[in-house]
DNA sequence: GCGGTGTATGCAAACGTTTGCATATATTGC
DNA sequence: GCAATATATGCAAACGTTTGCATACACCGC
């Protein structure tokens, strides 16, 4: 019977190793294992025959044996609620640039907004004994034992955009609550007065949050907050035009403007005015979060808070490469807070816009 | 001096490994090993033994030395142009997903629509000893030597969308030839009989498919080919415009109805059908391709064919799973095809729409 | 001529699994 | 009672790197 490591399809030739370089050479495998790592202690000419022949024969290192060895890969494991939607993709995509240019690559899972999903994840990424793990929490998580593992085994651990309440972690955040201030009195300055918001759970910081940006904005022109025009839900499409009914229907005539903390919700509060004949912005002007790719395409189109997905997936992956750096880094907690941008759009723009403006930051679908 | 290995901080406490199982127990690494991978001969005294104590020890599996030893790791690498977008987001979810049910992981690269970038994305996956390599061609991929790599070690090669001009690879692609004759089939039986087409770069194999279905479906209503109403371009927002332009102003009194290859295009041809007050779809119907999330928001709703991302993520990694288990997988060459699904919306429907259909698609944005 | 330093290389032991080849006992069939 | 089979376990060699500790030679300063 043929030995079981000969296939009988001789296609898969087997790489060659760094065993198969020394013998080539007639040199041990230190020296070629340092060659290519550019040891210092290796000469110049030794260092190109290796190099040399490496090239020639198609040498490609076996990651796992090192890092094995080194107790240390070249991987980042990512933990997203989902991957599919644009802030996550965005920022994902922002985390494997910056990762792939440190020369690290990238595991991504996904939580399904499933605490035990979540901690699967992170058993699994130890398991695959990544460097380092990047998480944004999915929506309910509240047990952290699982992330306490992480930092026993002292790997680098930065939570992104969804984070733990607490300051003993590495995180990169964006400043929510500017951008409800912001966008709050962007609205006050077009005259608004009377203005609505469609907050999101507030057990999670972002919408607690915005929110907070919503209501200091407010008594920054001495209004008083009036929790009735706080519409609280998961900022579905169906939550949006069912909020704007309930904000329309108060005894008071109404609002004259909605800050909702996502892009989804005002939405279904637009196309529940356009039903109704209400006129945007004219009679009731409209902000939103996130700065989805339809909030330029919508008639009219829609203000939002754009978050900087791509910068804070960058952000997280520095962060990530300082503390792999720093020896110590079960000490060092850093937070990174990215500052949001407002796009303004036609949705808020009361009275005469300045088309010069608009126009700049309407046409570029943020696709 | 205190032994290197002995860090400062203590809070980094090792991993436990098989060994420390194995000596707890007084037992061989072997009957460890057997124990967890629930060897046959083992038995069931001893296996529930092993398997208390590595729960009670929180024991960790190191899939790096699994993977080292058995020359397999649980890794998939995927290869896409870019990770944000609609498309290939949602591929990659379905990847994921299919992936983690498995036991695989997911390593992605990015190409970034260049072919260097591919070619070093190659070489990195293969370095990481990944057990399979999915990709998306980049835009302008026209050499292949870096995945006759791939195969000569043997490793399951999968391409998915954009794909190899041959028929000796494994591929998930989608039909879009029948998407091309669906959406021009469903504008014809609306009555149109002077449709335009925007068609996108021809050496890409999806678009010239969409446009031979456009084409065929015009021969079976025995319209003849007219090139004039075929217009080519990169598919933009202003490539839609302009091309809706020309289109208008064709000889022969424009058109009554456009099937665009992309979505963003037919989007721009929207935009300035409206700026010229021709009404859509009385006057001209339009329809798209991929099914964007913005075409169950724009008014009137956008027509468009639905490109089964989630289900071809899942069925790349099926077809990966069977080249696994087949041992000559260097022979296996399997072509899945999907079958395209069109959303009927607003902007094709001439004279009485059937409002029951149509409202259960629209109201859903595929997001 | 001796310690110091810089250059150039090798030996062999790790890293944590898996697994082919033993070994040992118990059970079964004839 | 003996071969065959099933059950249960262990030894030790892999897998392909990295690296601490050698070894060896050369040059320098004193």
């Amino acid at each position: 019977m043929a030995p079981r490591s000969k296939k009988i399809v001789d296609a898969t030739s087997s790489p060659i190793s760094m065993a198969d370089l020394a013998r080539e050479l007639g040199v041990s495998m230190t020296t070629i294992s340092r060659a290519l790592s550019d040891h210092h202690s290796i000469g110049p000419a030794t260092k190109q025959k290796v190099l040399k022949l490496a090239k020639k024969l198609n040498y490609q290192p076996n990651h796992l044996a090192a890092a094995l060895r080194k107790g240390q890969s070249k991987l980042i494991g990512v933990i997203v609620p989902y991957i599919e939607g644009r802030f996550f993709a965005t920022v994902v995509h922002g985390i494997e640039t910056a990762a792939s240019k440190a020369g690290f690559n990238v595991i991504i899972c996904q939580s399904s907004e499933d605490v035990a999903q979540e901690r699967k994840n992170v058993e699994t990424l130890l398991s695959a004994q990544v460097a380092g793990i990047l998480v944004s929490l999915s929506r309910d998580t509240n047990d952290f034992r699982h992330f306490e593992k992480v930092r026993k085994r002292g790997i680098p651990l930065v939570f992104f955009d969804r984070v733990l309440e607490s300051d003993t972690v590495n995180a990169v955040v964006l400043n929510d609550y500017d951008g409800g201030y912001q966008v709050t009195r962007h609205l006050l300055e077009q005259g608004c007065r009377r203005i609505g918001h469609f907050a999101g759970p507030q057990h999670l910081n972002i919408y607690r949050n915005r929110r907070q940006g919503y209501l200091d904005a407010l008594e920054s022109y001495n209004l008083p907050l009036d929790e009735q025009r706080i519409v609280y839900s998961d900022m579905t499409l169906e939550d949006g035009s069912e909020g704007m009914r309930q904000l329309l229907a108060l005894p008071d005539g109404g609002v004259d403007a909605v800050f909702s903390a996502g892009d989804t919700a005002v939405l279904g509060a637009l196309q529940f005015l356009k039903s109704k004949q209400v006129a945007v912005p004219q009679q009731v002007a409209l902000a939103g979060f996130s700065n989805e790719a339809f909030t330029a395409i919508t008639e009219p189109m829609l203000t939002s808070v754009d978050q900087r997905c791509e910068e804070m997936g960058q952000a997280a992956v520095r962060l990530f490469l300082e503390l792999v750096e720093s020896q110590d880094s079960a000490f060092l907690q850093r937070q990174v807070i990215l500052q949001p941008r407002l796009f303004i759009r036609e949705s808020s723009l009361q009275g005469t816009p300045s088309l010069d403006t608009l126009s700049k930051q309407a046409t570029k679908i943020p696709c």
